[in-house]
DNA sequence: CTGATATGACTTGTATGGTAGCCATACTAG
DNA sequence: CTAGTATGGCTACCATACAAGTCATATCAG
């Protein structure tokens, strides 16, 4: 089923790139904002009607998605959205904890360039004002391109897509709690907290800050699991 | 071109899965070996006409080598193999140091099960019969089965794909260089090292038995590009 | 001889037809 | 009524046909 949202997404998708590439993004927007439910069954035949496109640069989008551990391919039976458990939220979580406290001690060890420096600062300036404007949306946005100018700014391109493809799985349920459990205000004060250590290389500093900022999941998901404990896979049983 | 190498890693990989992974595996461990040179193209058809099968799935193989990083697809214009940079060899080395110290590090604060610390520990002594008969190929796969397992005992699943995808880049440039500039025997010892610290939970030598352990190819990187010049990209100029 | 242009042989991207396998349902034998 | 089986509709997978872009080469005008 196609809802009006998703029809949305698939139309304010700039045309970058191949079908398949387009696809790709919408289709993994449309797992990660809950516009398909975990479990829900998905076809070839049934998006390729829906954006009115072939079944081939669907089923190109649905094998990347299974990369992403976003759906499971099963061969001649179907597609499926993956469903959301507290184990692989918390192994994401794991790998991204690992690879971005990397980057911070990083990028303290080496510094950054100011012109990087200034760009988180904007970022962390305009995350302030949405925290108390309530604009989560947008927050999520600000939230995503402070990362991506940590990691990249600090040379670590890599580093940067392999936390954007485990993120997908943190995204999804963040995205159940809107508001978050963790005020908004906290998270930026952690970002603060992040870029001053890198600006005066402090390596342990930088270390630890990231580090806390990265286990603050930790702290809201066990009040979650309870909260959506239908969306849950292995919380009842 | 297919060369009787490439022919004989067809044949040998079991038919499991799909045909596309199994094309997947095959071209992987070709590019990895050498098999094709770095900057090679190669094309959808050619390829499907050397393994007698049809064009979409070496598409799907494709598509799925360049997410790893290995080729690169130009659209309308060709697939080519992507060359060894220092670069890319130190940014995957990062990330995988990252998710793996890490991964020590879990391990020895939760600890693992007797068996999997039986298997790491016969993985070890398997290694050890290797170096003393410098049997490289077969070493560097019981290498590649102890961190599996380490990860896989330690459940991080997750890390363990991300690494196994990241090892990619660093395994073409160890397979430049047989035998290794380290020994096999030290390289076994850190191993050693690593499981001990674990089995005694010792969080903090595991780190560091670790985090040396990964560091160990900065080391033998720059006498590698000196000595391969040709072969990397960043090199020579 | 030089330079612009058309052409043709490539490439990947997309569309569509056909195949094999899974599964629920209906049907049939006991 | 029950257990086994046939069947029809679904799926992803693979093969093939077509479309569209790129680039080297040949051709032709100046």
């Amino acid at each position: 089923m196609l809802t009006p949202a998703i029809a949305e997404l698939w139309e304010q998708d700039g045309t970058g790139g191949s079908v398949r590439q387009r696809l790709y993004r919408v289709l993994r927007l449309a797992i990660i904002r809950m516009q398909f439910a975990p479990g829900q069954a998905l076809s070839e035949k049934e998006i390729s009607d829906a954006f009115a496109v072939s079944r081939q640069p669907v089923r190109e989008a649905f094998i990347r998605l299974s990369e992403a551990g976003l759906v499971e391919v099963k061969p001649q039976r179907g597609t499926y959205v993956v469903g959301i458990s507290q184990k692989s939220v918390l192994e994401a979580r794991f790998v991204r904890e690992a690879i971005e406290v990397a980057v911070s001690i990083s990028a303290a060890e080496q510094g950054v360039s100011p012109r990087v420096l200034d760009e988180l600062r904007d970022l962390i300036e305009r995350q302030l004002r949405c925290a108390h404007g309530g604009q989560y949306d947008q927050f999520f946005i600000l939230d995503e391109a402070f990362h991506r100018v940590l990691s990249l700014g600090a040379g670590h391109e890599t580093a940067w897509r392999v936390t954007e493809e485990v993120k997908a799985q943190l995204d999804r349920v963040r995205y159940l709690s809107v508001p978050d459990t963790t005020p908004l205000e906290k998270l930026v004060q952690q970002h603060a907290d992040i870029v001053d250590a890198i600006e005066r290389q402090d390596v342990e500093q930088a270390r630890q800050a990231m580090y806390v900022h990265q286990r603050e999941i930790l702290i809201s998901l066990p009040q979650m699991v309870q909260r959506f404990s239908s969306i849950f896979e292995d919380a009842d049983h």
